[in-house]
DNA sequence: TGGAACTGCGTTACCGTTAACGTTCCGCGC
DNA sequence: GCGCGGAACGTTAACGGTAACGCAGTTCCA
């Protein structure tokens, strides 16, 4: 309930009476617009830096029709693959003057929509939201609002607005075929439980597909939870014996890891006892003794590609509503004919 | 350039018509003040609710005396304790009613300037950075603008306001003197270039210091680059074949198993040929085959006590200016007796 | 029973900046 | 000498809220 605007702050005002010029001459001279000789303008700048002004944005936002400010919902930042999509995204805007304000919702779409509800309140130039699956009312509330809307990671024939990312049961289903065409028939899949993580479970149905196809066993899944992946994966690989399985999926490469290393332990071997599969392509599998297969999405391209049309957006220029990029396929030594 | 405020957006102005009553009267129903009956304030909510009104907070900000907004500054986010610091510090602030705009800087503190100007801008309650190292002139900026300022993970004697974090240096001489204890004679330091991770650096000369009150041999400093922190660790390893260490402190866990993996790549062993030291204590750490000596940092209780104390600042309520917190040495197995 | 202290509102004056016009001045063509 | 167009500014009215203060009724209590 605490501090007040510092009483020395210069503004505007102050600038424009040292100066000698009228407030308009200040603002064009600080914004950079045309209007203004250079003479001027350097003498106004000048003034402004001794002064110490420093333009109050939030007067500018309301008295502008625009707010250069972008707002991201991301579901967690302890995950390479989100830092790897708002790295990209944040490069793009920020050449373009716009600041992003990053939230997460730890998965939790009721927490999205607050944050929705919190983050319009700064009357955004756009939104930006992780996946396809929101809570009901999420929608509607930005139509209503008229927010151009980007969807990123996940995507689907019917956007908000415009989306961009991968097709998470497409690039699921090639793992499964994959690893059908090596031989195997006994898939599990280790994830979080159903509905957490939309996009893993639709890779998990992917792959499920993929083997039914082929006439194998059904996908058996195992649901872990926790706030360590790699302790997760560990979990998951340990709940699956017994269970006669010949290949196991995992959400990321994060718990394929932790899985491989918790069957390491009690002897077994990846992939003469169990085939593992990991997800995503992160930096750890740069290191591991054996290559990891696993599927290398194009996390960073994604942050791009998404500023870049959510920018043309921005500015009335067409783009796809849709637009799905391409994983690249890792054929590993964690997998191999059988 | 474009995004005008949504025509149809209703205004407290269009809310209080609607009820019938002042501005004043919806500002304090919608703000959960006092001065307002129950029956009232129900009808104002249900008529603002009907009216999809979203409460401006830009012009929020300009009117009132105080911004619920606390701007953070982290070097990275592809790194967990970074992450933990972020997720400890915010839930803190949630509760207590502020929203945080969090940018990274890429361990360059020009970068850090200018997001400091930038966020100044939003007339923030208090401003967050990492460490205690700065483009030299942040200090006096912050200063000047009087907004509360803390510093965290890093300490200092010496804070722009306050700050929390642990004393690396401290910590690294523990780490040093440990391996000292062990037998260890020939250590090795890999990480960053010089002055790019002020804390890292410190951490080193900890190290250093340890091995030469010892009278071992003097730290020898590996020094690489990437984005990759395990395959940095592994170049590291790679790099000090042929210097006669016995022992090499890593950057981070990360690097840290970049490194064993490397060296087991090539046949090594640890800690037989090479003893190995990580740093933070990181999810990986809990699936590795064999414990690795580490320090384990207090990231999240950094960021919640970092939190609070920011916020008893806000309140006016006395905290200290400097507050150590204290890791906890991991006896692992890629150390041992010699 | 009179006045002090609430309760529950309404009025008015900003908050700091920008958008939309005006205004002035000057050069220039005819 | 006149009109005209553009460059370089200035004036004024918002933008959507909140703070401070004002003002009727009530309640409470000496």
């Amino acid at each position: 309930m605490p501090r007040k605007t510092a009483p020395g702050q210069a503004r505007i005002h102050d600038v424009a009476e040292a100066a000698g010029v009228s407030l308009m001459t200040v603002s064009r001279s600080v914004r950079g617009l045309d209007g203004v000789s250079e003479t001027t303008r350097s003498r106004v700048l000048a003034i402004a830096q001794k002064l110490n002004y420093i333009p109050n944005s939030n007067a500018r936002a309301l008295a502008s029709t625009h707010t250069p400010i972008i707002g991201i919902s991301l579901p967690t930042l302890f995950n390479d693959v989100f830092a790897d999509v708002l790295s990209g995204m944040r490069s793009t805007f920020e050449q373009a003057g716009y600041a992003t304000i990053v939230e997460t919702s730890d998965y939790d779409p009721e927490r999205d929509l607050s944050w929705a509800e919190r983050t319009l309140g700064f009357r955004p130039a756009a939104m930006i939201l992780t996946g396809c699956d929101h809570a009901p009312d999420l929608r509607p509330l930005l139509l209503r609002e008229q927010v151009p809307t980007l969807e990123i990671w996940d995507t689907t024939d019917d956007p908000i607005d415009i989306c961009v990312g991968i097709d998470h049961f497409a690039e699921g289903s090639r793992l499964g075929q994959y690893a059908v065409s090596l031989g195997y028939r006994a898939p599990a899949f280790v994830g979080a439980p159903e509905g957490f993580d939309r996009r893993a479970d639709k890779r998990a149905a992917g792959i499920a597909l993929a083997f039914a196809e082929a006439g194998a066993k059904t996908l058996e899944r195992v649901r872990v939870t926790g706030t360590n992946a790699f302790a997760m994966g560990a979990e998951g690989m340990a709940r699956l014996r017994g269970h006669d399985r010949d290949v196991a999926f995992f959400l990321s490469d994060h718990l394929a890891f932790g899985g491989i290393m918790a069957l390491e332990r009690e002897g077994g071997r990846v992939p003469a006892d169990m085939g593992v599969v990991g997800f995503n392509g992160v930096d750890l599998t740069a290191v591991l003794p054996r290559t990891m297969t696993t599927m290398v999405t194009p996390r960073r391209k994604i942050g791009v590609v998404g500023a870049r049309h959510l920018l043309a957006r921005l500015n009335n220029v067409n783009v796809a509503k849709v637009t799905r990029l391409t994983s690249t396929l890792v054929e590993g030594e964690t997998l191999q004919h059988r």
